[in-house]
RNA sequence: ACGAGUAC
């Protein structure tokens, strides 16, 4: 898929048709997705050899091609550079400032991913369900479950009309972070609550339920999630 | 129009 947004490209050039900053931030993005870090990094060096003016999107692309790679200083730096461009105009965005937690969150940087999450919302820029949910995994990934839930529960309270209520994924990842502990009562008590604010559990959430029970050796509980999916459950194993 | 968070 790669190869034929290549073609495609040679063939809008041949056709006399310049790409734009956008088809390069779209070939940056597909060459993140398959991994293709150094294809990633020489596409946004040709943007701006072609004299093209990077956008937030450019940047944000390139962090997470970096954070795809596992290179996290680079991921910074990147990040970084987007901070620099803002005095020539470059906002920095939600998506911007998740991408950044979403680097401090593989690294193992809860705190930061914080810092981060705390420094969007001073700077004025409205914080969502994602970013809310990455800092929530941050936590839960260094086994920091009291931390986890008070950022979880903040979601909870928020009071800015749902756009950072939790939804499925974040609890989720929540119920992933108890279950890893072997904690399958709180994972259920989250699973209920979960419906309990009208949310429809998809498969990845059963998945989680029964991955819990394994965790916690309970093979009796996990076929009871299974019963549950089959009966309830508007999703298929 | 393009970029951000889950289970195995």
């Amino acid at each position: 898929r790669c190869e034929d947004a290549e073609r495609l490209v040679s063939e809008m050039r041949k056709a006399g048709v310049v790409p734009d900053i956008v088809t390069y931030n779209l070939l940056i993005s597909a060459y993140s997705r398959s991994e293709r870090l150094a294809d990633a990094v020489r596409t946004y060096s040709l943007a701006l050899k072609e004299g093209l003016q990077p956008t937030t999107v450019t940047f944000s692309a390139l962090v997470a091609a970096y954070a795809a790679a596992g290179r996290t200083p680079e991921a910074l730096e990147a990040f970084a550079q987007l901070e620099q461009q803002e005095a020539l105009g470059l906002k920095l965005d939600t998506k911007a400032y998740c991408g950044l937690m979403a680097v401090y969150k593989e690294a193992g940087m809860a705190e930061e991913a914080e810092r981060t999450l705390r420094r969007m919302i001073a700077a004025g820029v409205p914080p969502n369900t994602v970013a809310y949910s990455c800092l929530v995994h941050a936590f839960g990934r260094e086994g920091r479950l009291e931390d986890a839930t008070r950022v979880f529960e903040e979601m909870l309270s928020a009071d800015d009309g749902g756009s950072c209520a939790p939804d499925v994924q974040a609890f989720n990842i929540l119920m992933a972070a108890y279950g890893q502990q072997g904690l399958s009562g709180h994972v259920s008590r989250l699973f209920r609550s979960m419906l309990a604010h009208g949310l429809a559990p998809d498969v990845v959430t059963y998945n989680t339920l029964i991955q819990a029970c394994k965790q916690a050796g309970q093979p009796r509980q996990a076929e009871q999630v299974l019963a549950h999916m089959l009966t309830h459950g508007h999703c298929r194993p």
